[in-house]
DNA sequence: CCCAACTGAGAAAACCTTTTCCCAACCCTT
DNA sequence: AAGGGTTGGGAAAAGGTTTTCTCAGTTGGG
């Protein structure tokens, strides 16, 4: 006779420690001292009360370690780009350097949502997480969500950190002077360079660094030309460059792979060859862009996977009280080298 | 003068319901049932507990009533496509779904390493998440881990479910029918189909949509060519179609938006217009491609976020106890609409 | 005036584990 | 044989909350 219960699912209980120990024939303080290796007892006993735990299944309920031990082995990851390109591998190191010490994280998307953000924080807050890892979409804005006074510590990733805080930032001028000077090393003399609005932080930075490498170097400085994070850009940009009278670029270092894209396809359409003629550099190394691109596309990484691991461990070393020194560290980048920069001059 | 404790940032303790209950002279017992509406007592006494833990700032410890209801408003979200497109409007729904309800989301990558998997899945458990989310990068595989006869309720989106679960997928056929039937009633007359590897499951669902639909129709059938999910399988199946002296057609429908975006920039270099000769839809909808081809593809969506959203409220209902029916549920796609399948003849 | 019913609130158990303290038994020394 | 040290193990508190049970006091009806 086949009873009620089968037609639903019904998922086994737990089994607690006081079971392990009544089946065992000991205290339940003594089967816990047995498990985390405390206490003295017979090596006899202890493993026969090690074996009855294997036997059973036992595993110990992590909310009442936690609740004791005022600990979660938890933290939370706020992010207002959630499922744009930047925090992805950023998430994933943070994710990787949290999991590989018994860590798991509360994933929790804001949007500009400060309302949103109020209740996530407070959500994590109460289920007790360790800390918090605050990344965003842009370097130079906060998040919509105040996080100084927090009880538990802080660490930001690839966005701006509250004062006297720890944050982690990608190394912007690093990684222009990486594609400028790979273009110098190359025996590019006349490098062009084409990326977003003024108005992010990063278009700044860079363009200081092409500067100053240009100088370096003794090559003609060329006025960035500012505009959009797109393709279109890309194809406008490469008309202004080329569609006049004037000298033109040997070479064209891109504020990210889109206008990259942009750039090498219209070079195309003008019967312009890449990188014979004209290099090409991209920013982001965002594969699935730089790979199907023709030729594919040389980029600057931000190596975001390592920053946010860096950010990781930052915070469980915060976590256990190792006191860290504000600031924002900035993290190298790498220049991953394809097609579309030309080879060494012979 | 400066204490010791200032230099490093020392958190505050939270304070407790014994707290609150002390200072409002009641016992423990009276002030829990004040603040979550239980029990009888003045509606003054009520008020003034509530009043005392607003001042207190009290915030009951989640850890602590998890334990005691078995039910932690927590649940695991396993992926083996952390970062990939598709999980990311997923988990973004089933993240929405989950939060609307206080649920928090433990966000586990565990790519295809088994072994990472069950560590998750175990840590998970000893964390008492209340169910678990499985979703993966491809329908028709299952994740690395095996979820059968868990202690807690799973729920599949976007991935193959295990005999006896509950799964959600997107349903392939009908997207395919919506872009196939789109072109038809635009007065497509040959419409072609380039997709992925036929070791795709989806490969073959859309396929055979895609020739139903002709059949209905009653145009002629076009053998679909079956490559890889690139840009490049795009230009050479553009090559095939378009290069022999045989009859040319006037659409194609191509299996993702890569492949399409492929095919509408072999298009425009052979000198063929799109739409106004030769109609493109793709698939996925994937935004930042669909709308940098030139012109702007039109493209299927497979309504991932409310995929997943159906899905985090499935198990919300699993874990409230109501018994589901297994099985797979397809949910339909939609046809966003662009500009590169033309107008309808007028 | 007595009994029943109701009212407001507290005591205590429960959830599960860890850790401190304690104790009984044993061994050794003098 | 008495005292001290050691050994193996248990009792109990702690962590913070919820819920059931209990109980003293009050009200109402007969």
């Amino acid at each position: 006779m086949v009873s009620d219960a089968e037609s639903a699912p019904v998922f086994a209980k737990p089994v607690t420690l006081r079971e392990v120990a009544v089946s065992a024939g000991v205290s339940v303080a003594t089967a816990s001292k047995a498990l985390n290796g405390q206490g003295r007892m017979t090596a006899e006993t202890r493993e026969r009360i090690r074996e009855t735990a294997r036997l059973l299944g036992f595993r110990p309920n992590s909310l009442a370690q936690s609740l004791l031990r005022r600990r979660s082995f938890t933290v939370g990851l706020l992010t207002n780009d959630t499922y744009g390109r930047f925090s992805l591998p950023l998430m994933a190191g943070v994710s990787d350097a949290l999991v590989d010490n018994g860590v798991s994280v509360f994933l929790c998307n804001v949007e500009d949502d400060t309302r949103l953000g109020q209740l996530h924080v407070e959500a994590m807050l109460d289920k007790r997480v360790d800390g918090i890892i605050a990344t965003g979409k842009r370097i130079d804005r906060h998040l919509p969500v105040d996080l100084a006074n927090l009880r538990v510590p802080v660490v930001y990733a690839f966005t701006q950190p509250d004062a006297g805080a720890v944050g982690f930032v990608s190394d912007d001028a690093d990684g222009a002077r990486l594609a400028v000077e790979h273009f110098c090393r190359l025996g590019r003399r006349r490098i062009a360079h084409v990326s977003g609005p003024a108005s992010f932080a990063v278009v700044n930075t860079r363009a200081g660094a092409y500067r100053a490498v240009l100088q370096e170097n003794n090559l003609p400085a060329i006025e960035p030309l500012l505009g959009a994070w797109s393709e279109a850009w890309g194809h406008e940009a490469v008309a202004k460059l080329f569609g006049g009278r004037g000298e033109r670029p040997d070479a064209v270092f891109c504020g990210n792979d889109q206008i990259a894209r942009g750039v090498i396809d219209a070079l195309r359409e003008r019967g312009i060859r890449v990188p014979d003629e004209v290099g090409v550099i991209g920013f982001d190394n965002w594969e699935i862009v730089a790979e199907a691109t023709r030729p594919p596309l040389t980029s600057v990484d931000m190596n975001l996977a390592s920053l946010g691991r860096e950010a990781g461990l930052a915070l469980l070393s915060l976590v256990d009280g190792q006191p860290a020194a504000p600031g924002i560290r900035k993290l190298p980048c790498r220049l991953v080298v394809r097609q579309s920069c030309g080879s060494p001059p012979e």
